[in-house]
DNA sequence: GCTCAACTTTGATCTGCCGCAAATTCTAAG
DNA sequence: CTTAGAATTTGCGGCAGATCAAAGTTGAGC
């Protein structure tokens, strides 16, 4: 885990500006996406980024406004959602740390599209949105992680397509908390917890369903001994018992 | 209409391999995602094409085959789909002419995410992937048109998990048909007639629900004056009245 | 320890839509 | 014209899951 040097110090903090902070050096060298990329290059991005810390249910940004960043997740999640004109929310999806988001550049876009909401307090580097096209052009294994996001992105998008059009709500529930394993789980003893608080609520919207549909599954799920679960808070024993209800 | 040689000469063609062909060299100079690029470009672009042809309801490529290629649609319109394991199709997508397809390229992809069937007969541009890169590095306004391709297609993709999330099918349909008018109409006497061939059931694919959901609705809608349907054929004499369904 | 708001659970009822089935209409091919 | 397959219509029963209603539980802050 990176010092970044005040990241302790505080709960509450920026949402709308950003802040200055010296950052370390070498956090993006256990990212996956940015393995390929020499140390040279890593450490050119880093000079230019700057810290943005979000607690847990502000945003990083909003829906249609101007598109002045984008942003790599270094720790925490963060949700994309749509509201819709009756004010109801719908999560198209959830980005795990080690993700660039907020590309708009990179889809031809001047406004976000999406409202990014912390689903957990969260750290995040930030660059000018007019950087874009001068990181892709300098380096060009830059663009192809962006390409990488959005090519997943995409992929994610129409795996919820399909399961929004075929499969019954248990199911849905069922896979989205399977993806969360997968993206945000953490190990603990005896099996895999949500690592963000997570609500029935959070759940369903991700899920496209009710929270109370939500909260009969995971009752059912937890005197299975699939599950525990308290308030907020998830952890997954069997997976593959999950998995098969998810088929 | 450009004359391309073999146009009407049959019924049934390629659809696994490509055909070679004398191309009109201003098929591009009415599409209006072409029209930024100067005409050196755009003849460049023309050279190196391959005509495809594919009768309706053939696939220009499937879902998980490898990426050998991208095109461009001329005439027709092409349906993305995903299958689901229990052999179930889902519609994610409609493309209609003009735009670019099959750019997994663009997504960092090395194979294809969808299957591309040919909604009506349709005639497209194609070229090998490997052109890609290089048409993106010679031609930047070229791979600025796939970033828009892209970014409007994440748009939509977006879109449609909120209808399916929070819209009951009645809604559904009608913005389903809605978008078809913008995308796909073509003025007729009294109204905006669907440019291909759609039946009950592609509707309903498109939708997220069944035939006989839509055919409930269709039936109602001609009842009360809002469209005309014969089989396969859809005519929306008041598109207003439609959207105040669908909102 | 108390309080209150946020979160969760569970039951009862209601309904939109799917699934099934059978009739009907269209159209393309012979 | 005849015929057969494809597309469409329509009715009906059932149920998954939404909605409504009301407790119950948890935990943060005082």
């Amino acid at each position: 885990m990176p010092d970044t040097g005040h990241e302790n110090q505080m709960g509450q903090m920026d949402v709308a500006g950003d802040v200055h902070a010296k950052i370390d050096e070498h956090v993006l060298d256990h990212l996956p996406a940015f393995a390929r990329l020499d140390a040279e290059t890593r450490k050119a991005l880093i000079a230019r980024a700057t810290v943005r810390r979000v607690a847990a249910d502000e945003t990083y940004f909003e829906q249609d406004a101007e598109a002045n960043q984008f942003l790599l997740l270094l720790e925490g999640y963060v949700r994309f959602a749509r509201i819709t004109k009756e004010g109801e929310q719908v999560v198209t999806l959830y980005v795990p740390p080690g993700e660039l988001f907020g590309i708009a550049k990179a889809l031809a876009h001047d406004i976000h599209h999406v409202t990014a909401r912390a689903a957990s307090d969260g750290l995040a580097l930030s660059w000018p949105t007019e950087l874009w096209d001068d990181f892709c052009a300098r380096y060009p294994q830059f663009g192809r992680i962006g390409q990488r996001t959005v090519g997943a992105r995409m992929d994610q998008l129409q795996n919820k397509i399909v399961d929004l059009s075929t499969a019954r709500v248990e199911q849905r529930i069922a896979r989205a908390l399977g993806r969360l394993v997968v993206q945000a789980g953490k190990p603990v003893s005896g099996g895999t917890e949500i690592d963000f608080p997570l609500t029935r609520q959070d759940l369903s919207e991700l899920a496209g369903t009710t929270m109370h549909s939500v909260s009969r599954c995971l009752s059912a799920w937890e005197r299975q001994g699939i599950l525990q679960s308290k308030r907020r808070k998830v952890v997954v024993l069997h997976p593959s018992r999950l998995q098969e209800i998810a088929a």
